[in-house]
DNA sequence: CGATTTTGACCCGCGC
DNA sequence: GCGCGGGTCAAAATCG
């Protein structure tokens, strides 16, 4: 996937629009963003949904920038992230800052796995979406009464799937593991990472009713690449923005589709770049927009349940 | 003292 | 049916 280059080389971000891409990364690591606000913003709204991730750029501390992203509709669990490198299917892709990789790589290089999947899952979601919501809210019922019940994601339906909301992607380079994104998280477990001596970890958002999880990990191809998913949407404003005194409005339910959660990004994007006292700030310049962006805008990505749609482009237009 | 993190156990889906 | 891996829970520990 194209990258959009600034002037500085040092730090790149990298975008990709993941449908089969599980993993969203808040890219906490960049720090001034504010620069790219704006066409960042439109950039999401056509078609991804960093916004999520770009809040993180208004709270990245020093570390990091963004890498890629990627959408990530498929619910199954299928999803799998791989270090950059290895999405490019064997370090093809290059995630430095002068050369983009991207996190869709990183799914892409499941790609063909993934592809596959993805597609089966993009049809399923659709289906398990309102299941979604409904178990959602039977959760909330239960929680309180029935917390006693171990690790049972659904006690009462057995038959019902898991169902996963999509999830966005992307990788950041940082030091820190957990980027700061304007949200509050909680987290609520940690996995070791087959084939990595990375552990992932998880997180919940930890407002009432937000269902919203992420999963943070490190690549092991390349340990200064964070890689962060994010599941789901917040039904709520960030209490960065609230700070800030945004006012965008957040779609309050999960997204049915990668686009939903695009807007939401993009208004997260913009919010946490126009956050601190309405003042633009910070998208980190190091935040290198894909050249996909025009594409982006124009909504032509063919399919964004395939990472390997998104991705091949994004290699593509590193490598001749 | 409440909130968050740590960590081992458990559940679930999937492939063989 | 079994084993594996991913994901989640929840008690205990830690932190602010």
């Amino acid at each position: 996937m194209p990258l959009l280059h600034h002037e500085d080389p040092s730090s790149s971000l990298l975008f990709s629009n993941m449908p089969g891409a599980t993993h969203r990364h808040d890219l906490s690591g960049a720090v001034d963003v504010a620069p790219y606000v704006m066409s960042f913003a439109d950039y999401l709204h056509g078609a991804v949904d960093y916004a999520a991730l770009a809040r993180g750029f208004d709270a990245l501390p020093d570390h990091g920038m963004l890498i890629g992203g990627c959408i990530d509709n498929s619910n199954s669990g299928a999803e799998k992230l791989t270090a950059p490198d290895a999405a490019g299917g064997g370090g093809a892709t290059p995630m430095t800052a002068n050369s983009s990789v991207s996190s869709s790589s990183s799914e892409a290089a499941v790609g063909d796995e993934e592809s596959d999947l993805c597609r089966k899952e993009k049809v399923k979601e659709e289906e398990e979406e309102e299941e979604e919501e409904e178990k959602e809210k039977i959760k909330e019922g239960e929680e309180g009464s029935e917390k006693s019940k171990k690790v049972s994601t659904n006690p009462k339906k057995k038959g019902e799937k898991r169902h996963r909301e999509p999830r966005f992607a992307f990788m950041t380079k940082s030091e820190v593991d957990h980027l700061e994104d304007g949200y509050r998280w909680r987290k609520y477990g940690q996995k070791a990472v087959k084939n990595s001596p990375y552990p992932r970890s998880y997180y919940r958002c930890t407002t009432q009713k937000c269902g919203v999880k992420k999963r943070v990990e490190r690549s092991h191809q390349d340990p200064s690449i964070v890689i962060t998913t994010y599941e789901g949407q917040h039904n709520h404003q960030s209490p960065a923005t609230f700070r800030g005194g945004m006012h965008h409005f957040v779609a309050p339910h999960a997204a049915p589709s990668c686009f939903m959660s695009q807007d939401f990004l993009v208004q997260q994007v913009a919010n946490s770049m126009i956050n601190n006292n309405g003042h633009q700030m910070g998208i980190n310049p190091s935040l290198y927009l894909p050249s996909l962006q025009p594409t982006l805008q124009q909504h032509q990505f063919p399919d964004y349940g395939l990472l390997e749609d998104i991705v091949p482009s994004f290699i593509h237009s590193n490598q001749p």
